[in-house]
RNA sequence: GCCUCUGUAGCUCAGUUGGUAGAGCAAUGGACUGAAAAUCCAUGUGUCAGCGGUUCAACUCCGCUUGGAGGCA
């Protein structure tokens, strides 16, 4: 047996869960990769595993944060990798779930060494996007690292403001830092589930109208009662936000169930388009368990 | 039964004095280096309800048929 990590990704509701606690039957230990899960208090909306299957599979980097602080890709890379190297002291498999593409991009093929930028520089920098407006600060951009710049659109603020911020903190172009990716040299065996969009569409629907009825609007307006506001980074979650609409009168109801309806197929959307340009993946349906096993079989012990 | 309004993209609707159509949403494709469930980009042919008429030319004007909404008896 060699040092082998399994990774499983699909979008939304495509029943990755399902498949995951099958596979402990390996001895493996869930490395859950997916960006709100993170996140303490914020169960039923991201439709993290019950108490029982978090019990039956040992499951890490899942409620480790409170929803008004940050997590990033960094973390995720750094502790991820922590612990898929404790795992193989272990002799575990690390089974590596979810499906936030820029985590798994970060494990797959490396992060630049950029120091982390202080939130009073982000601060500055969102202040001066406001005062000045989003054009003329891609114009500074332009400026001082073009090759960013032509790579994104001049209305994509959030890259702007990045590259902008790293730029004040280091006074090196954002995209200078590209040139090295240091990465782990882990082994993985890629699994992709999907689905026909109706039907992945279809799952989608389903399982927001059973979010509903499992109680997402009192464990929204409980994040509430302890203080979350609508930005805390936690809170930018689709279903929590088209809630807080609802609890404060902005929407009806049924508006915001039917924006948490269509917000989720759209980012499932963007899921697949992320999955597919990764390579190596072997492909199956949801509920094609047993093939899944035989190949994971195959692969690591073999 | 009579009168008025109405039928245009999957949905909601624009369409100026006749020159065969365009927005929003949806949908589809894409980008992605520590906010990523975020942020952003691209893509609009549809018997203009049907049939007939007027006209060089009809989504546009006229008639009939048909579906819908409202009003009056």
């Amino acid at each position: 047996m060699n040092n082998y990590s399994v990774i499983i990704l699909g979008p939304t509701a495509s029943g990755k869960t399902a498949l995951s606690l099958e596979l402990a039957s390996f001895g493996g230990e869930i490395i859950s990769v997916d960006s709100r899960q993170v996140y303490k208090y914020m169960d039923i909306g991201t439709a993290k595993p019950s108490k029982e299957e978090l019990l039956k599979v040992p499951h890490h980097l899942i409620s480790i944060v409170e929803p008004d602080e940050k997590f990033t890709a960094g973390l995720f890379k750094r502790e991820s990798e922590k612990l898929i190297n404790a795992l193989y002291q272990k002799n575990k498999i690390p089974f590596l779930v979810g499906g936030t593409g820029l985590y798994f991009n970060s494990i797959l093929y490396g992060l630049s060494s950029i120091p982390v930028v202080p939130n009073e520089i982000r601060s500055f920098v969102d202040r001066k996007i406001e005062l000045r407006g989003l054009e003329r600060v891609y114009n500074i951009l332009e400026k001082i690292d073009s090759t960013y710049a032509n790579k994104i659109h001049k209305n994509d603020k959030q890259r702007i403001s990045r590259a902008i911020e790293v730029f004040y903190f280091t006074k090196k172009p954002f995209s200078s830092f590209f040139n090295e990716r240091p990465n782990n040299n882990f082994q993985f065996i890629k699994i992709g589930i999907n689905m026909e969009r109706e039907l992945l569409y279809k799952r989608v629907d389903l399982r927001v109208d059973q979010m509903i009825k499992d109680g997402l609007i009192d464990e929204t307006e409980n994040l509430l009662k302890m203080g979350y506001k609508k930005d805390s980074p936690g809170m930018k979650t689709i279903g929590y936000s088209e809630i807080v609409d609802y609890l404060e009168n902005r929407t009806s109801k049924d508006e915001a169930i039917e924006l948490i309806k269509r917000n989720t197929r759209h980012y499932a959307k963007r899921q697949v388009t992320w999955f597919k340009k990764i390579d190596g993946i072997y492909w199956f349906n949801s509920d094609e368990h047993e093939k899944i096993k035989k190949i994971i079989n195959e692969k690591i012990f073999f």
